[in-house]
DNA sequence: CGGTATCCAAAAGGATACTG
DNA sequence: CAGTATCCTTTTGGATACCG
Protein backbone atom coordinates (compact mmCIF):
# COMPACT_ATOMS: atom_id res chain seq x y z
CA UNK A 1 0.00 0.00 0.00
CA UNK A 2 1.27 3.34 -0.55
CA UNK A 3 3.02 5.41 1.71
CA UNK A 4 1.26 8.65 1.65
CA UNK A 5 -2.09 7.18 2.06
CA UNK A 6 -1.39 6.57 6.15
CA UNK A 7 0.33 10.58 6.34
CA UNK A 8 -3.34 11.15 4.81
CA UNK A 9 -5.05 9.20 7.21
CA UNK A 10 -3.08 11.02 10.04
CA UNK A 11 -4.26 14.49 8.45
CA UNK A 12 -7.56 13.56 8.20
CA UNK A 13 -8.19 11.07 10.94
CA UNK A 14 -10.74 12.15 13.81
CA UNK A 15 -8.76 14.11 16.06
CA UNK A 16 -5.91 14.99 13.26
CA UNK A 17 -8.48 17.09 11.56
CA UNK A 18 -9.30 19.34 14.98
CA UNK A 19 -5.57 19.20 16.36
CA UNK A 20 -5.08 21.21 12.78
CA UNK A 21 -7.68 23.78 12.67
CA UNK A 22 -7.40 25.10 15.89
CA UNK A 23 -3.53 25.47 15.55
CA UNK A 24 -5.00 27.33 12.18
CA UNK A 25 -6.06 30.05 14.70
CA UNK A 26 -2.58 30.18 16.96
CA UNK A 27 -0.49 28.43 19.50
CA UNK A 28 -1.89 26.37 21.83
CA UNK A 29 -0.54 24.55 25.14
CA UNK A 30 -1.51 21.01 26.04
CA UNK A 31 -4.28 21.67 28.16
CA UNK A 32 -6.03 24.11 26.39
CA UNK A 33 -5.70 22.00 23.28
CA UNK A 34 -7.46 19.47 24.90
CA UNK A 35 -10.28 22.02 26.29
CA UNK A 36 -10.22 23.86 23.00
CA UNK A 37 -11.44 20.51 21.02
CA UNK A 38 -13.61 19.17 24.36
CA UNK A 39 -14.29 15.56 24.90
CA UNK A 40 -10.25 14.35 23.85
CA UNK A 41 -8.48 12.07 25.98
CA UNK A 42 -5.16 12.76 27.06
CA UNK A 43 -4.23 9.59 25.50
CA UNK A 44 -5.63 10.71 22.26
CA UNK A 45 -4.63 14.00 21.91
CA UNK A 46 -1.00 13.12 23.09
CA UNK A 47 -0.79 10.43 20.16
CA UNK A 48 -2.29 12.77 17.68
CA UNK A 49 0.33 15.23 18.00
CA UNK A 50 3.52 13.08 18.47
CA UNK A 51 2.11 11.95 14.62
CA UNK A 52 1.53 14.93 13.62
CA UNK A 53 4.94 16.25 14.97
CA UNK A 54 6.61 13.22 13.62
CA UNK A 55 5.10 14.30 10.15
CA UNK A 56 6.05 17.49 9.99
CA UNK A 57 3.22 19.11 10.38
CA UNK A 58 3.66 20.05 14.11
CA UNK A 59 6.03 21.92 16.26
CA UNK A 60 6.48 21.44 20.17
CA UNK A 61 8.43 23.49 21.79
CA UNK A 62 8.63 22.71 25.70
CA UNK A 63 9.84 25.04 28.20
CA UNK A 64 12.16 24.28 30.96
CA UNK A 65 10.23 25.72 33.56
CA UNK A 66 8.40 24.81 36.06
CA UNK A 67 5.28 24.17 35.96
CA UNK A 68 5.99 22.33 32.78
CA UNK A 69 4.99 24.70 29.43
CA UNK A 70 4.63 23.00 25.92
CA UNK A 71 3.47 24.91 22.89
CA UNK A 72 1.98 23.31 20.10
CA UNK A 73 2.33 25.23 16.66
CA UNK A 74 1.88 24.50 12.95
CA UNK A 75 5.07 24.11 11.03
CA UNK A 76 4.95 25.81 7.46
CA UNK A 77 3.93 21.87 5.80
CA UNK A 78 1.40 21.79 8.48
CA UNK A 79 -0.11 25.23 7.75
CA UNK A 80 -0.38 24.25 4.11
CA UNK A 81 -2.31 20.51 5.27
CA UNK A 82 -4.37 22.70 8.11
CA UNK A 83 -5.75 25.01 5.35
CA UNK A 84 -7.04 22.18 2.86
CA UNK A 85 -8.30 20.29 5.73
CA UNK A 86 -9.86 23.64 7.38
CA UNK A 87 -11.43 24.38 3.38
CA UNK A 88 -12.96 20.39 3.42
CA UNK A 89 -14.34 20.92 6.79
CA UNK A 90 -15.67 24.35 5.79
CA UNK A 91 -16.92 23.50 2.54
CA UNK A 92 -18.79 20.25 4.79
CA UNK A 93 -20.38 22.72 7.15
CA UNK A 94 -21.94 24.84 4.14
CA UNK A 95 -23.69 21.66 2.14
CA UNK A 96 -25.10 20.40 4.98
CA UNK A 97 -28.41 21.22 3.92
CA UNK A 98 -27.94 19.34 0.73
CA UNK A 99 -26.68 15.99 3.07
CA UNK A 100 -29.97 16.36 5.59
CA UNK A 101 -32.14 16.55 2.40
CA UNK A 102 -30.37 13.73 0.70
CA UNK A 103 -30.55 11.63 3.65
CA UNK A 104 -34.59 12.28 3.97
CA UNK A 105 -35.06 11.16 0.64
CA UNK A 106 -32.45 8.13 1.01
CA UNK A 107 -34.47 7.04 4.47
CA UNK A 108 -37.71 8.00 2.84
CA UNK A 109 -37.02 5.42 -0.17
CA UNK A 110 -36.19 2.66 1.94
CA UNK A 111 -39.04 3.31 4.77
CA UNK A 112 -41.88 2.88 1.87
CA UNK A 113 -40.44 -0.02 0.91
CA UNK B 1 -20.67 17.76 18.70
CA UNK B 2 -21.00 19.04 15.55
CA UNK B 3 -23.62 17.18 13.25
CA UNK B 4 -21.16 18.10 9.57
CA UNK B 5 -18.05 16.14 11.56
CA UNK B 6 -19.44 13.39 10.74
CA UNK B 7 -20.27 13.80 7.24
CA UNK B 8 -16.47 15.39 7.17
CA UNK B 9 -15.45 11.47 8.83
CA UNK B 10 -17.61 10.26 5.74
CA UNK B 11 -15.90 11.67 3.42
CA UNK B 12 -12.47 11.82 4.72
CA UNK B 13 -12.37 7.45 5.91
CA UNK B 14 -10.22 5.34 4.77
CA UNK B 15 -12.03 3.70 2.27
CA UNK B 16 -14.35 7.31 1.90
CA UNK B 17 -11.43 8.54 0.45
CA UNK B 18 -10.18 5.66 -1.91
CA UNK B 19 -14.29 5.28 -3.16
CA UNK B 20 -14.30 8.65 -3.72
CA UNK B 21 -11.37 9.10 -5.46
CA UNK B 22 -11.59 5.97 -8.26
CA UNK B 23 -15.15 7.75 -8.67
CA UNK B 24 -13.96 11.35 -9.77
CA UNK B 25 -12.34 9.31 -13.02
CA UNK B 26 -15.94 7.33 -14.14
CA UNK B 27 -18.08 5.18 -12.86
CA UNK B 28 -17.81 2.08 -11.32
CA UNK B 29 -19.48 -1.67 -11.00
CA UNK B 30 -19.38 -2.82 -7.71
CA UNK B 31 -16.29 -5.71 -8.01
CA UNK B 32 -14.73 -3.39 -10.68
CA UNK B 33 -14.42 -0.93 -7.85
CA UNK B 34 -13.19 -3.67 -5.04
CA UNK B 35 -10.47 -4.77 -7.55
CA UNK B 36 -9.76 -0.96 -8.26
CA UNK B 37 -9.26 -0.39 -4.61
CA UNK B 38 -7.79 -3.69 -3.62
CA UNK B 39 -7.81 -5.32 0.02
CA UNK B 40 -11.02 -4.07 0.98
CA UNK B 41 -13.61 -6.31 2.10
CA UNK B 42 -16.82 -6.76 0.53
CA UNK B 43 -18.73 -5.78 3.46
CA UNK B 44 -16.55 -2.30 4.22
CA UNK B 45 -17.14 -1.30 0.32
CA UNK B 46 -20.73 -2.23 0.91
CA UNK B 47 -20.82 -0.33 4.03
CA UNK B 48 -18.82 2.65 2.35
CA UNK B 49 -20.63 3.24 -0.40
CA UNK B 50 -24.24 3.16 1.25
CA UNK B 51 -23.09 5.70 3.62
CA UNK B 52 -21.75 8.07 1.17
CA UNK B 53 -25.28 7.44 -0.86
CA UNK B 54 -27.40 8.30 1.82
CA UNK B 55 -25.40 11.50 2.37
CA UNK B 56 -26.03 12.32 -1.50
CA UNK B 57 -22.60 11.87 -2.59
CA UNK B 58 -22.61 8.68 -4.59
CA UNK B 59 -25.32 7.53 -6.67
CA UNK B 60 -26.68 4.21 -7.18
CA UNK B 61 -27.81 2.81 -10.64
CA UNK B 62 -29.30 -0.87 -10.10
CA UNK B 63 -30.19 -2.46 -13.57
CA UNK B 64 -32.97 -5.04 -13.17
CA UNK B 65 -31.20 -7.66 -15.33
CA UNK B 66 -29.50 -10.77 -14.41
CA UNK B 67 -26.66 -11.55 -13.84
CA UNK B 68 -26.91 -8.02 -11.64
CA UNK B 69 -25.35 -5.16 -12.32
CA UNK B 70 -24.65 -1.88 -10.18
CA UNK B 71 -23.25 0.81 -11.44
CA UNK B 72 -21.93 3.53 -8.96
CA UNK B 73 -20.78 7.03 -9.90
CA UNK B 74 -20.16 11.02 -7.82
CA UNK B 75 -23.46 13.10 -7.67
CA UNK B 76 -22.78 16.85 -8.42
CA UNK B 77 -22.18 17.02 -4.44
CA UNK B 78 -19.97 14.44 -4.18
CA UNK B 79 -17.62 15.57 -7.46
CA UNK B 80 -17.07 18.80 -5.78
CA UNK B 81 -16.18 16.34 -2.69
CA UNK B 82 -13.91 14.40 -4.18
CA UNK B 83 -12.18 17.11 -6.16
CA UNK B 84 -11.32 18.34 -2.66
CA UNK B 85 -10.60 14.73 -1.25
CA UNK B 86 -8.18 14.17 -4.45
CA UNK B 87 -6.44 17.68 -4.14
CA UNK B 88 -5.44 16.94 -0.79
CA UNK B 89 -4.42 13.28 -1.83
CA UNK B 90 -2.11 14.95 -4.28
CA UNK B 91 -0.66 17.55 -1.89
CA UNK B 92 0.38 14.99 0.43
CA UNK B 93 1.97 12.61 -2.40
CA UNK B 94 3.90 15.72 -3.42
CA UNK B 95 5.03 16.68 0.48
CA UNK B 96 6.03 12.99 1.03
CA UNK B 97 9.25 13.90 0.87
CA UNK B 98 9.48 16.18 3.66
CA UNK B 99 7.39 14.14 5.53
CA UNK B 100 10.35 11.18 5.31
CA UNK B 101 12.66 13.78 6.21
CA UNK B 102 10.89 15.43 9.16
CA UNK B 103 10.31 11.44 10.48
CA UNK B 104 14.12 10.89 10.23
CA UNK B 105 14.83 14.24 12.47
CA UNK B 106 12.32 13.02 14.97
CA UNK B 107 13.37 9.47 15.32
CA UNK B 108 17.23 10.62 14.80
CA UNK B 109 16.50 13.02 18.15
CA UNK B 110 15.00 10.29 19.84
CA UNK B 111 17.12 7.54 19.70
CA UNK B 112 20.30 9.59 20.90
CA UNK B 113 18.32 10.14 24.08
C1' DC C 1 1.33 21.01 33.77
C1' DG C 2 2.06 17.63 30.53
C1' DG C 3 2.37 13.78 29.92
C1' DT C 4 3.01 7.92 30.20
C1' DA C 5 1.34 3.14 31.56
C1' DT C 6 -2.13 0.02 32.16
C1' DC C 7 -6.35 -1.98 31.63
C1' DC C 8 -10.74 -2.43 29.72
C1' DA C 9 -14.87 -1.33 26.49
C1' DA C 10 -16.33 -0.27 21.99
C1' DA C 11 -15.92 0.08 17.23
C1' DA C 12 -13.82 -1.04 12.91
C1' DG C 13 -12.60 -4.40 9.90
C1' DG C 14 -11.80 -9.11 7.74
C1' DA C 15 -13.13 -14.12 6.35
C1' DT C 16 -16.43 -17.04 5.24
C1' DA C 17 -20.83 -18.73 4.02
C1' DC C 18 -24.98 -17.85 1.99
C1' DT C 19 -28.89 -15.53 -1.07
C1' DG C 20 -31.79 -13.17 -4.81
C1' DC D 1 -22.96 -10.16 -9.76
C1' DA D 2 -23.90 -7.76 -5.82
C1' DG D 3 -24.62 -7.99 -2.00
C1' DT D 4 -26.16 -9.63 3.43
C1' DA D 5 -25.31 -12.31 7.80
C1' DT D 6 -22.42 -14.16 11.03
C1' DC D 7 -18.46 -14.72 13.59
C1' DC D 8 -14.13 -13.50 14.94
C1' DT D 9 -9.76 -10.51 15.26
C1' DT D 10 -7.67 -6.13 15.40
C1' DT D 11 -7.67 -1.45 16.28
C1' DT D 12 -9.27 2.56 18.51
C1' DG D 13 -10.47 5.06 22.31
C1' DG D 14 -11.58 6.09 27.18
C1' DA D 15 -10.74 5.94 32.43
C1' DT D 16 -7.73 5.76 35.87
C1' DA D 17 -3.52 5.99 38.25
C1' DC D 18 0.87 7.58 38.42
C1' DC D 19 5.41 10.33 37.29
C1' DG D 20 8.96 14.22 36.30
Amino acid sequence: MCPSRLVLEHVTSRWGVLVLIRLLERPYRFSELRRAIGRVSEKMLSQTLQTLERDGFVHRDAKPVIPPRVDYSLTDLGYEAAEQVQALAVWTEERMREVAEARRTYDEARSVR
